[in-house]
DNA sequence: TCTGGGGTCCTGATGCTT
DNA sequence: TCTGAAGCATCAGGACCC
């Protein structure tokens, strides 16, 4: 079949290593050497490892101590999320000179919709290269790898097939018999835990999926057991989505030591506020709910949620509600991560409820404003102004309570 | 060996409404 | 008025992805 009778041609294309590949590309002494990016601290883990460094055994999500134990020789560097960012929308400015339909899946990845589109680029072994290509050209060297078929999920697993700097093309045809021989943990939503539930079960392949009962699937495994059948006979309707709606916005920090008191906590929920009431408002949006998180020393988790009486933006609402949601939680700790979400999102209309506390209304005057309607309800000295203590990603803001006046 | 931070979706329990 | 069932919404926890 040529590709003139694919019904779609889905693009995925991932970049390799793509924080380290960027600290490499920005300082070259840090070329061809094992380089770890993530935060040197007791309880980090390993946001990405260079390609120098994964033949010692060192990979994403693994706690940093065990990393550098792994391989010593390694350099550490901190993240550097704006220039991500900033390389980021490089890439994809680049996809979107090869098709409109363009959905990031995160700051590395996206998937393109190119069909039709084979008299301007040619077949797809000729779209990967270009694409490839452009990906070199507009950040100055870096590479990605590229999985093309007919559906999302086959180009998803293709693009991983080869790395780095790979290329794989799955004809829709072959789709089925290419994801036989596979793994399941190769499906998409199988994870540690399901895979297992799937192994015990009898299945080892993505092949075994495709032929199994589909119901006896769905009875084990639920909703997702269709799904896993679905996917392994290569059916994946989804389309590439170009536009997304967020349902929920948090922030959480797992915390140097562990902490017992309320007192502490309550501080962390409203440091956490703040953090999220100004990236609401940064994207024009209010919040009817509030999630609180508390992570158990033995790695428990507790949430408690709530809905507010009218939407809000507003750092000191939420961090009211966190408090009154935080009173509900009878376990005394000790806790190592305290996090706040908000959810119910909604755009922020122009009489949108910006003043249930009287200083706190003043949307262009952001966050001193905020931090005036804290300091008034909770004291002065209670958040350090200015610095990177609120960064977009809630990078920069210190792991203990050294900036925070607990005398509050 | 010791486990981040940002999210999404699913499931079972529970409570409310009809 | 009371009761039980069904349907629905909400909540909390779990699993997953990047």
């Amino acid at each position: 079949m040529s590709n003139r009778e694919w019904p779609r041609t889905i693009v995925h294309a991932d970049m390799d290593a793509f924080y380290a590949s960027i600290e490499q590309l920005d300082d070259p002494t840090l070329r061809g050497r094992p380089l770890l990016v993530g935060p040197n601290s007791a309880r980090g883990v390993v946001l990405t490892a260079s390609y120098e460094a994964r033949p010692f055994g060192v990979g994403s999500a693994m706690p940093m101590q065990r990393a550098r134990r792994l391989c010593p020789q390694a350099l550490i560097v901190p993240p550097r999320f704006e220039r991500y960012m900033e390389v980021s929308k490089q890439v994809m400015d680049a996809f979107g000179t090869f098709s409109p339909q363009v959905e990031p899946l995160s700051l590395d990845e996206a998937f393109l919709d190119m069909t039709g589109s084979e008299r301007l680029f040619g077949p797809p072994a000729a779209i990967g290269e270009r694409i490839k290509a452009a990906i070199r050209e507009a950040t100055g060297g870096l590479t990605a790898s590229v999985g093309i078929s007919d559906t999302r999920y086959v180009a998803k697993v293709a693009s991983g097939y080869r790395k780095p700097d790979g290329l794989t093309i799955v004809p829709p045809e072959d789709a089925r018999a290419w994801l036989a021989p596979l793994a399941v943990e190769n499906l998409w939503g199988a994870g540690a835990k399901t895979s297992k539930r799937l192994r015990e079960a009898g299945y080892q392949t993505i092949g075994q999926i495709a032929c199994a009962d589909p119901k006896s699937l769905s009875r084990i495994f639920g909703a997702i057991g269709e799904r896993f059948f679905a996917i392994a006979n290569a059916i994946d309707p989804r389309t590439v989505a170009t536009t997304h709606s967020t349902r929920s916005l948090g922030s959480e920090r797992t915390l140097a030591t562990d902490v017992s008191s309320p007192r502490e906590l309550r501080l962390y929920l409203r440091v956490a506020a703040e953090t999220v009431a100004q990236r609401l408002r940064r994207r024009g949006l209010v919040a009817s709910g509030v999630r609180i998180k508390l992570k158990r020393a033995d790695f428990q988790i507790l949430t408690r949620q709530d809905g507010l009486t009218a939407a809000t933006d507003v750092s000191a609402v939420l961090a009211t509600k966190a408090t009154e949601l935080l009173d509900h939680v009878k376990d005394p700790g000790p806790f190592r991560l305290v996090g706040l979400a908000a959810f119910d999102l909604a755009h922020a209309s122009a009489d949108s409820q910006l003043s249930l506390l009287p200083t706190a209304g003043k949307r262009d005057r952001g966050l001193e404003t905020t931090i005036d309607a804290l300091e008034q309800r909770f004291g002065a000295g209670i958040v350090q102004r200015g610095g990177e203590a609120f960064g977009d990603r809630g990078v920069g803001i210190p792991t203990n309570l050294d900036f925070l006046d607990m005398d509050d």
